[in-house]
DNA sequence: TTGTAAGCGTTATCAA
DNA sequence: TTGATAACGCTTACAA
């Protein structure tokens, strides 16, 4: 392995100044920095990132911390932070969580023993507080996304969920529909309250407040989605507004095994399994390509104290049609 | 930030007796180690990984280069390789190429750069030789996976293409079809070469061997899918064995399209949207979990010159059944 | 069992 | 514009 010592003796000057001629130093005369560029090149020369690291006191590497790559949202956030930071010159560290606790927590003292230049992080579901990370974290720059703690510093990146979720309950009622539930996700994240808030908001608003129990809470995956469908048919709904799109796939399972008619549904995320289906399913697209750029573009921008809010798109398919027939 | 030096002063001992202690050297007294991990906690001392490796001369760091993260079977592929990683203290620098070559030689510097501890790699579409393989990681452990150039030095992980796709294949003409066209991805992978090879040995096998040119080369998206679906039509094919799941769906856009009686199709890869689409697609399934962890334990164990086959599994759905009724 | 000392390769500070 | 020197924090021969 070359080592700037080795340029430096080939050419009769100091470490000192092939490492101000290799990171761009203006205190260099310019045609010595044509000799070491040349040299290093001859020589096949390659910065050691470890002991350049060590030297600066931080790595050129920024962590990410998600529940699960395979989910399109976030292997898309992390494709939007990563066009960002490649660019800027950094790498990214992707942990994932699986939504467990401790895998974030130890997620956490990993980057920071790495000494990171900075995390960007969507906490796991079984997070409720934000105490693990300002105990890991102080002195690393922190960006949240989607899954944010409001009381931990740093800029947030969301979405307008309660807009989002508001625009998609008075598009079911648009449609047609009168008594619209939800699959309401876990209130321990205030993505999720706020989508229960809009889609209450949007009921109250057309003075369709519901007679009785209609919102199901913590369904966030399929099995749960479908047992919350099942009892919102038996409750009367005609609609549902759900927060994920998981959850909306159960119900349409419920849907389909009773071969019921005229129900609308409106997932949350915009998966791709959505426009595959049949009938495909409408869905309120959240945005998370642009979520990446945004976070990474706040952490190399310094990370001050601001909430950046990315707009939500619904798309509209067969699910929220009344003609749409449900069956297998 | 606590460096041992602290830790050896507040002890009264040297830094040496405090690495030693700290790294599990039998070279120390009991009680001193006891006595240093004690005042280590209490001083919340972190050890300087970057310092470490620079002394070591290796990092921590595995690299993981593969075409997208939220292809499933990569993001599984991750998962499987980070389960053993993590428990032998390991972490995993993912990198994604996105199909090009350029990102893919630009990701083996990134990691050669960072000093990674080994590679795994499975090549981008782009990529049709290994020569940049073996310029940037002389000297760094390398596994590859699934897409492998025989000619590079390491363990390969790969499916038993040949057989599976023999499978599948017989699979369609057990169910009755008879001219039976294949889309058969990029002839410059290996694995595409074999599942065409057991494609074609299951006609062979049967007497079926085709009339005219019903292999579609280079299909491996949706869109090009729908194409050399409707050619496959026009030439009278009554079945299509895929070689991924993504032109097979592309395919089945054509079927519907045309409103086909009597046409069968299998995938390859069991996204999980082939079961959730309607009809059902049939596939031949990976083991991504599984070839990760062999991934991840070939590593682990020193890559030595081998090549371990991990099997694939039919799963019949209704895309595959003569019954079924291709319409919108 | 512990201490001494050197060095991993780079960069920052100061002086020339 | 360049050089000398020290230091980042840790590990590891070797010596005691």
């Amino acid at each position: 392995m070359v080592t700037i010592t080795e340029i430096a003796q080939a050419l009769g000057v100091t470490p000192s100044t092939v490492s101000r001629a290799l990171s761009g130093s203006p205190r260099v005369k310019e045609d010595t920095r044509r000799a070491v560029e040349q040299k290093a090149r001859e020589l096949g020369y390659e910065r050691n990132v470890m002991a350049s690291n060590l030297r600066k006191g931080r790595s050129d590497i920024v962590g990410i911390v998600v529940p699960r790559i395979h989910r399109e949202f976030f292997s898309n956030v992390i494709g939007g932070a990563e066009a960002v930071l490649n660019e800027a010159g950094y790498n990214l560290l992707i942990c994932q969580t699986y939504e467990r606790f401790d895998a974030e927590v130890k997620a956490l003292q990993t980057l920071r023993n790495n000494r990171v230049a900075g995390v960007l992080l969507s906490h796991a579901i079984e997070v409720q507080g934000s105490a693990h990370v300002k105990e890991a974290l102080s002195g690393i720059p922190l960006v949240q996304f989607d899954r944010v703690f409001p009381d931990l510093p740093g800029t947030k990146i969301v979405s307008n969920n309660f807009e989002g979720a508001y625009e998609a309950t008075t598009h079911l009622i648009d449609q047609g529909f009168r008594r619209i539930g939800t699959l309401a996700g876990y209130m321990t994240s205030e993505a999720y309250v706020q989508r229960l808030q809009g889609y209450r908001q949007a009921l109250k608003d057309h003075g369709l407040e519901p007679q009785g129990r209609i919102e199901y809470l913590d369904t966030i995956v399929r099995e749960t989605g479908h047992e919350a469908a099942l009892k919102a048919l038996d409750a009367g709904c005609d609609a549902l507004y759900s927060a994920g799109d998981f959850s909306a796939l159960g119900a349409i399972d419920a849907l389909k095994e009773r071969c019921v008619h005229r129900f609308g549904i409106v997932g949350t995320a915009n998966e791709s399994f959505t426009a595959l289906m049949s009938p495909s399913m409408s869905s309120l697209a959240l945005n998370p390509y642009e979520m990446g750029r945004q976070a990474a573009q706040a952490f190399i921008a310094g990370a001050p104290e601001s909430t950046i809010v990315v707009p939500m798109e619904l798309i509209i398919r067969e699910s929220s049609n009344p003609q749409t027939i449900w069956q297998k």
